[in-house]
DNA sequence: ATGACTTGCGACATTGATGTTGCAAGTATC
DNA sequence: GATACTTGCAACATCAATGTCGCAAGTCAT
């Protein structure tokens, strides 16, 4: 009962109870025929807008704003809990996505981190419930992020050591600020390329320098 | 089990039941018996902590953490809804208290800011679930939280005129990243009172200074 | 065009949480 | 010590959400 379900997308139709265990990007079985797919993915942006708004919604009110009978969504995704470790899945791998396409570990640290910063608020804003408050216990979700918390730690250690942060900064602390003020800043959710820019340079200037007047003697 | 279910925002709060409108504050009925009023406050101090470790639990859960019947629980709070209300209204007290204690009107800002960044700490710990992820509609909750959000942007003005912030300061942004790192620093959970001003100190010193290398050429 | 797949709909079973009530036994308060 | 309150227990009643199933109608792929 507790113990989570690995089956995230259905591919065939269910059989028995807990038989039918299909991996979760990856599809080893079977390929979705196109409209199926198709409902898939509405749903799962569906399931983001609603849960977003209100993480205690009903199936019901998911497969509403997908514009599916509740029933569809229960072929799709075996149980609740499925549904929500796939949308888990599905923006980990954004967030993955995100993370590599800045380079952090090649390119120059404060470059990194201003791309990182931008691409990640990108993926925050759009896919904010699944990344943010759910336990992961999910077993790929986890390896992600662990991964990327070492990609963070890397590209912060490159920047005290080309000079952006003190000999003795405390990494770990200065990592935790940096989510914080991302998942701050995700708020804001800005319209344009350049409101988003901005608001990533905001991010990576108060990380830095804080908010503060500096010192000037 | 699904850790995130029903939160208090349910979307269909209508059931057929008649409006048994029992307040939740101890305000205009009788004064409890002693025997009443401890449990009250055991079972809040319940709520806070099993609610707190998974925002989904249920009222037996609740009520066996507190070491009473469900039925008990019950009796005291009308409904679910009632006890988290009751529950906000409880933290937001401490909160405001908290943040009163400090003075932020009338002490110089760099003493207000670290003195209200302690206290509010100490109460973010203890009351964290209290105090965080509820949308509280309820009527004086949201109160006293515009009262303190007032207070804070006196005291960030107060602190850019005394020159501590940049003349042209964003004030909003500024208290954003302000809250942001308290949150985070909450997580952190210190055991000692000096730990607890150490992690305050910590937080007033990003949020002016970041976690950057000072400038100096 | 044919066969396989997918969806909506309606119906059903199940479960877990919520909220009530009555009563006996225990405690505070005067 | 009498009275009024409080609690635990056990038994209800209710209800909303989950999950299943079969079938008819529609859609995709070849």
């Amino acid at each position: 009962m507790a113990v989570l379900r690995r089956t995230l997308v259905r591919s065939a139709p269910i059989t028995g109870r807990k038989g039918s265990a299909s991996m979760a990007l990856p599809a080893s079985t079977k390929p979705l025929r196109a409209d199926a797919e198709r409902t898939v993915r509405t749903i799962l942006e569906a399931a983001e807008r609603v849960l977003a708004a209100n993480p205690a919604a009903t199936m019901e009110q998911i497969a509403e704003a997908a514009g599916v009978a509740r029933t569809t969504v229960h072929r799709r995704f075996a149980s609740r809990e499925a549904l929500i470790t796939a949308l888990a899945a599905w923006a980990t791998q954004r967030f993955h996505d995100a993370v590599e396409a800045a380079r952090p570990d090649t390119a120059p640290p404060a470059v990194a981190l201003h791309q990182v910063t931008a691409n990640v608020l990108r993926v925050k804003i759009g896919w904010g419930f699944a990344m943010g408050a759910l336990p992961t216990d999910a077993p790929e979700v986890a390896r992600v992020h662990a991964d990327v918390l070492a990609q963070c730690e890397r590209l912060f250690a490159r920047a005290r050591d080309a000079g952006l942060l003190p000999a003795d900064a405390d990494l770990d602390w200065a990592r935790r600020v940096y989510y914080a003020l991302i998942h701050e800043a995700a708020a804001q959710s800005p319209d344009t390329d350049a409101a988003m820019d901005a608001l990533a340079s905001r991010v990576v200037d108060t990380l830095l320098h804080g908010v503060g007047k500096p010192a000037t003697p």
